[in-house]
This record gives structure tokens, C-alpha cells and sequence, in this order.
DNA sequence: AGCACGCCGACT
DNA sequence: GTCGGCGTGCTC
């Protein structure tokens, strides 16, 4: 007998909802092989349609192929966290689930899962801890709601995570924990192994593809109680009888997709709570400013818990800033390091300490300049419109936003002279300086251009605790979720660059990276350093980070946001359009732009539509792009106008959009 | 996204 | 003459 049914097809358009018939009975969640066109697709089963409300002419619907070997059955609260996340991120049903389920394999490993050793918790909570604790355990069997724990690097948000995960598995429920790639350490994984006497499925970047499979088998065949730590992916991973959620490091920008749909996994994290009826709790030393204007106002019944010591003999780095300005004679050999920076990192070896060193770019300048008629290398050859970085080692020049690189030339190509000038600095060309004026130190780099594997990585942190380094330069990548026993000094540069950005959130970034990069210090000894060089010492956020003071920067920044309508008082979407032809993008993105004004003007007042405006680098990859921002604080108007957009919008050739809800970066 | 069809430039 | 460039259009 044959029957309909509506199918959620891997395609990316707007309605990827189409209608195939089977001669076997198939039921809701089933994942499908189907023809697509002249091609295969695939697909999952939304519902039966009845012969009769057929919208489709029956002549043309087709018979699917058959359930996908090796696939699942995607339950109902998945199915029900895809539609939201397609309609509040207006991304294409059917394409999204297939983003972001792991691949079917055909033949997986066979799987080994260990089991933790269930060691009874060998501390008490001291009493910040408890009343966190205390106030989540509570409700932690009521269903859904929502909790955040503010505390510092060391404060043991940990302990009561464990606390509250152990509770949870120990009433037969499952619990999942997510943080960011660079904080899933196997560290942290046996740490919870040791204390649970359930499964620990770790789910991150290192994990083949095969266990990624197995772990996602496993959860669909067994209903025991496991903990899932992992990063944004495991998002989707289909664990049973969920009875709580983590997000660590709640304020990570990874948390964030920017490629397919760009949704962000915190705030989905929090919709999965609410579909399985579950708590949820947040967690960072930094809060984003939005959760931390929510929460510590405990609107909506969120619950707000602050963590404000530190638990071992750890304490507090003090800060020094170094005013930069006119400080440099030309070709100073120890530029950009100051001389007073300089005297705290031999002082801080001369006591056999490690020191860090932060820079937020990779290389050796930042671009190079003809020092006789002032042409820069640009990326003519890919069509990046910004300068290109300098690689001394490789003696290369490359783009940062495509993969072109090309040898730096010895001559200019403009006027032929030889004399070309080294402008900016990077992570190479820092620890080159440092290794001129400490000669009889080991200096290495911790950056992306050095470290290109797993292995590496750990190879270079063991020697780095194995006092093998006396010096590390690196970016980002060294700033998180490691602890070092000897370093009492921490040095930061290029943070000017990052308040120089337009973004309303250029300050809450810098922030949140120093009290990062300062966490490093001191974690196991009673006095240590941070410093920070700046050509704009005066300003507030060094005073911010000085006296560790989130509610000086929120006092702050309240106002700020609320002058300019940014988050948490509105709501932003942005309309990406991009083009190779300029021209014919600005006049489409203008009428665009009319359009929307026309349209909020008549029937959704609410959302103010700014620009548009070209992107900061407006070129990328011979594609060029636009933006227009919608701002409002009625999100379900903002939606309706998408909406309307979307079904209005006639396709112009050769250009396309792209739409970001919530974006991280309005640039 | 695929994968076709279709219409213009330089090659055995 | 035709191989192949990628612009355009559709998928139940």
C-alpha cells in the first residue's frame, strides 16, 4: 500500500520539506537514502501526509530509496531543537540536520568505552561552593532552569559541576558538559572518569570519526547514564533521559558557528535544556555581558551564583601597564619590547621562573612596506583587499584570509629599491627580539604557525613544564585551560589592536583575553606579574582588569550598550550580501536595504534597518561584501521581517546572502 | 549543494 | 569542427 510522506531533504534552500512516497510503512525520525533531480539525497521523515491534502502533483512525486544503512532514528526532542534552530536561524530544515549529525560510516571500529572508577569526592565545598551548589541541587529534578556560576580561573566552578554531574548520574539520568575545544584536556576528561562510576564519552576535534560514530550509536541504543563532555558539535549528540547541561567558559567566542548555519551552541545548549526539561548552568570567570545582564538581574528565573575566591594558596596577579608611546628610536634593536619590560623578564629568570608572552598575531610584521616610495604588498593574485603578513623564517609573505602565499621579493616592484621596511610585529618576530637580549636563555613559540599537530602541541607543553623553555611566545592558543607552576610573570602586546576595533564588543573582548592571559600567573605561588605595553594606557579597561573588577566593567559598559542599542537592549541580524561585481552588489544591496525599510516602515516599527555597509576588509577572495543590520527588541518582529524578505526577495544573479542571527562579530 | 543544460572561446 | 569554461535553474 502505497503512502506519503513529508521529508526533511538535505538541500539548501528554504523549503527543503518535499514529498515522497514509500510502499513501506515508515515512521517519524527514520533517516532515508531518496532521488533528488538526477542525483541521490537524503532525508528524514517529518510525518504521513494524507492522499487527499497532497499540495503536489502526485504524478511527480517519487519513491524513496530506503532507510540509510547504519543510520537512527532522530527523536522527537531533536527533531523539535532542528525546527527551532531552522526557523530562529532561518537555515534550511533538512540541510541542518545533516550538518550537524555525525557522518553514517559504513564500517566502524568496533568500539571501546571505558567506565569510571566512581572514588568518592575527596573535598568538601567551601562555602561559596555550597551555596551554589546548594541553590542548584535544590531544583536539579524540576525540570528546566536556568543557573550561572561567576567565578575566577581556581575558584572551583569545577567541584560543583562535578558535584551536581555525580547527583545527576547517580538518579539514572544522563548529563552533558560543554566547554571549548582548547579546555577538553584528557586532564579534565579523567578527572570526572576517576569520580563517576558511569560512561565518560569525550567528544572534540581529536575524536576519529569512527568513535564519533560509535559514541552516537551507543547513545542511541543505551539509555544507561553517561556524561557527555564535549565541544559545540556534541550539541546534537542524542543523549537519553538528559537531566543537566554545563556550558563552561560560557563567554567563548568557539561557542560560536561562522560556517553552514552560524548558530551559536550556548544559546542552542539552552533550548535543549528547556525541550528535555532539564537545568541548565553556565559558567565563566568572564561572562559574556548579555548572560551577565540577564542572569545577575535574575530576570526570568534565571539564578545568578558568584565564586569570588580563590580555593588553593593561589591569589590575585597584580597588573602593570606600561605606557608605549614614543618610546622607540628607529631600529631599536629590543622594539617593541620596553626597557622596563625587559628588566621584569630578567628579573623573573634570574629567579629560575618561566615567563609568558602574549601576542595576538602570528609572524614576523604585520606587513612590509618600501621604505623609498611607501608601496605595500597587497594580495593582488586571490583579491584580498588587506596587507600581507611577513614569515621571516619562510621568508614569505601570506594572506590571513586565504591561503595565498608568495616569497617576499628583494626589490620593490614599484620603484626597485632594496630598502624595504618591517611594519607591526607578530609572534616570530617578538621571540626573535627576546632571543638577542637573553642569549643565554631557551626561547621558544606557541602559536599556530609553530604548532601544527596534537602531538606537537603536547610535546612542546611537557617541555615547557619540564622547565626545558624559559621563555614562551605565544598567542591565544597558550591562554587557555593550562596551568604552569612556574610562571609568575606574564607579559601581553597587541591588546591596543583589539580595542581598535569598531565592534561594540572590542572591549569586552580585550577583557576577557586578559583576565585569560593573567589567570596564567601565579596559579601556585603568593606573588606574580602581569604586564601589559600599550600606546593607550589611560584606558578603563586596564583599571577593569588592575583590580579584577567585573562590575566596574559592567557599570561601565551597561551604559554603553544602552547608548548605542547594542545587546542585551536589542536584538542584531545581519544580511550579508557578496558579489565578484561591486557594482551590481551595491545596487542589489541597496534596493535590498529600501525594501526593508519599506517593508518595517508599513508593518514591523520595531526593527530599525541600518547600512548598508561595506565589510571592514571588503574584499575577500575576489568576493566582495555588504552587510545591513537589523536592530530590534522585538525579536518576534525581526523574524517576520526575515521572513518577509526572504519570500520576497527576487535571487539576482551572481550574488548571494547569507543571514546571521546574533552574530558575534558586527564589523 | 549537486548536477544538468546551454551558449561562447582556443585546440587535437 | 568540438572540448570545456561557468552562468542559470531545478530538485517532491
Amino acid at each position: 500500500m502505497t503512502k506519503f510522506y513529508q521529508i526533511a531533504v538535505n538541500l539548501p534552500v528554504l523549503d527543503s520539506v518535499l514529498t515522497y512516497k514509500s510502499e513501506i510503512e515508515l515512521s517519524r525520525g527514520q533517516m532515508l537514502d531518496l532521488p533528488l533531480g538526477r542525483r541521490k539525497s537524503q532525508g528524514v521523515v517529518l510525518g504521513e501526509v494524507a492522499q487527499k491534502d497532497l499540495t503536489f502533483d502526485a504524478k511527480k512525486i517519487k519513491s524513496i530509496i530506503g532507510v540509510i544503512e547504519n543510520s537512527f532514528i532522530v527523536s522527537e526532542n531533536e527533531l523539535s531543537l532542528y525546527k527551532w534552530m531552522s526557523e530562529y536561524y532561518h537555515y534550511s530544515y533538512g540541510k541542518l540536520i545533516f550538518d550537524c549529525l555525525p557522518k553514517i560510516l559504513k564500517r566502524p571500529r568496533t568500539p571501546d568505552f571505558k567506565t569510571g572508577e566512581n572514588e568518592d569526592l575527596p573535598f568538601e565545598l567551601n562555602a561559596h561552593q555550597q551555596h551554589a551548589y546548594g541553590g542548584i541541587r535544590d531544583v536539579l529534578f524540576n525540570g528546566f532552569s536556568q543557573h550561572y556560576t561567576h567565578g575566577v580561573t581556581g575558584s572551583g566552578k569545577s567541584l560543583i559541576y562535578l558535584s551536581l554531574i555525580k547527583d545527576v548520574l547517580n538518579s539514572g539520568k544522563s548529563a552533558q558538559f560543554l566547554l571549548p575545544e582548547i579546555n577538553l584536556t584528557p586532564q579534565f576528561t579523567s578527572m570526572f572518569e576517576s569520580y563517576l562510576g558511569h560512561k565518560v564519552f569525550a567528544y572534540h576535534s581529536g575524536v576519529t570519526p569512527s568513535e564519533k560514530y560509535n559514541i552516537w550509536k551507543s547513545l542511541n541504543e543505551n539509555s544507561e547514564p553517561v556524561l557527555l563532555l564535549g565541544v559545540r558539535s556534541s550539541i546534537f549528540l542524542p543523549l537519553q533521559n538528559l537531566g543537566l547541561i554545563v556550558i563552561d567558559e560560557e563567554h567563548d567566542q568557539s561557542f560560536k558557528q561562522t560556517d553552514r548555519c552560524p548558530y551559536n551552541g550556548r544559546d542552542v545548549a539552552i533550548k535543549k535544556a528547556q525541550i528535555n526539561n532539564c537545568p541548565v548552568v553556565l559558567g565563566s570567570a568572564t561572562p559574556s555581558f548579555e548572560n551577565y545582564y540577564n542572569f545577575s538581574n535574575e530576570t526570568a528565573g534565571r539564578n545568578y551564583y558568584a565564586l569570588k575566591e580563590r580555593v588553593s594558596s593561589g591569589h590575585m596577579p597584580k597588573l602593570s601597564v606600561y605606557d608605549a608611546r614614543d618610546r622607540f628610536k628607529e631600529n631599536d634593536p629590543a622594539w617593541p619590547l620596553l626597557d622596563e619590560t625587559l628588566k621584569d623578564i630578567e628579573a623573573a629568570l634570574e629567579k629560575k621562573e618561566q615567563v609568558l608572552v602574549f601576542i595576538n598575531k602570528l609572524g614576523f610584521s604585520s606587513f612590509v612596506q618600501c621604505r623609498s616610495c611607501g608601496h605595500q604588498f597587497k594580495n593582488e593574485s586571490c583579491g584580498c583587499d588587506n596587507n600581507l603578513r611577513y614569515f621571516k623564517k619562510k621568508n614569505e609573505l601570506s594572506c590571513s584570509h586565504c591561503e595565498f602565499r608568495m616569497p617576499l621579493p628583494d626589490k620593490c616592484p614599484e620603484c626597485a629599491s632594496i630598502s624595504l621596511l618591517n611594519k607591526g610585529f607578530g609572534t616570530e618576530k617578538v621571540a626573535e627580539v627576546l632571543k638577542g637580549v637573553f642569549p643565554g636563555y631557551r626561547i621558544d613559540r606557541f602559536d599556530r604557525d609553530e604548532i601544527t599537530t596534537t602531538k606537537k602541541l603536547n610535546e612542546k607543553l611537557s617541555s615547557f613544564h619540564n622547565k626545558e623553555i624559559d621563555i614562551m611566545v605565544g598567542t591565544q592558543m597558550l591562554a587557555k585551560g593550562h596551568n604552569f607552576e612556574r610562571v609568575n610573570l606574564v607579559v601581553m602586546l597587541g591588546l591596543d589592536s583589539m580595542l581598535s576595533f569598531s565592534d561594540f564588543r572590542s572591549t569586552e573582548r580585550a577583557y576577557q583575553l586578559a583576565s585569560q592571559v593573567a589567570g596564567r600567573a601565579g596559579r601556585y605561588s603568593k606573588e606574580s606579574k602581569v604586564v601589559i605595553q600599550s600606546m593607550n594606557p589611560e584606558h578603563p579597561v586596564f583599571e577593569i582588569i588592575a583590580t579584577h573588577s567585573f562590575t566596574k566593567f559592567y557599570d561601565d559598559e551597561v551604559a554603553l550598550r544602552e547608548l548605542c542599542y547594542c545587546p542585551p537592549f536589542s536584538r542584531i541580524v545581519m544580511l550579508y550580501f557578496s558579489s565578484r561585481f561591486r557594482e551590481k552588489l551595491i545596487s542589489t544591496i541597496n534596493s535590498v536595504a529600501k525594501g526593508l525599510q519599506t517593508a518595517a516602515f508599513k508593518s514591523f516599527q520595531d526593527v530599525r534597518v541600518l547600512g548598508p555597509a561595506p565589510m571592514s576588509i571588503e574584499k575577500k577572495a575576489n568576493q566582495f561584501t555588504w552587510a545591513i543590520m537589523l536592530k530590534t527588541e522585538d525579536i518576534n518582529q525581526l523574524h517576520n521581517l526575515i521572513s518577509t524578505f526572504e519570500k520576497n526577495y527576487q535571487p539576482v544573479s551572481s550574488i548571494s546572502y547569507k543571514i546571521d542571527v546574533d552574530p558575534q562579530q558586527v564589523l
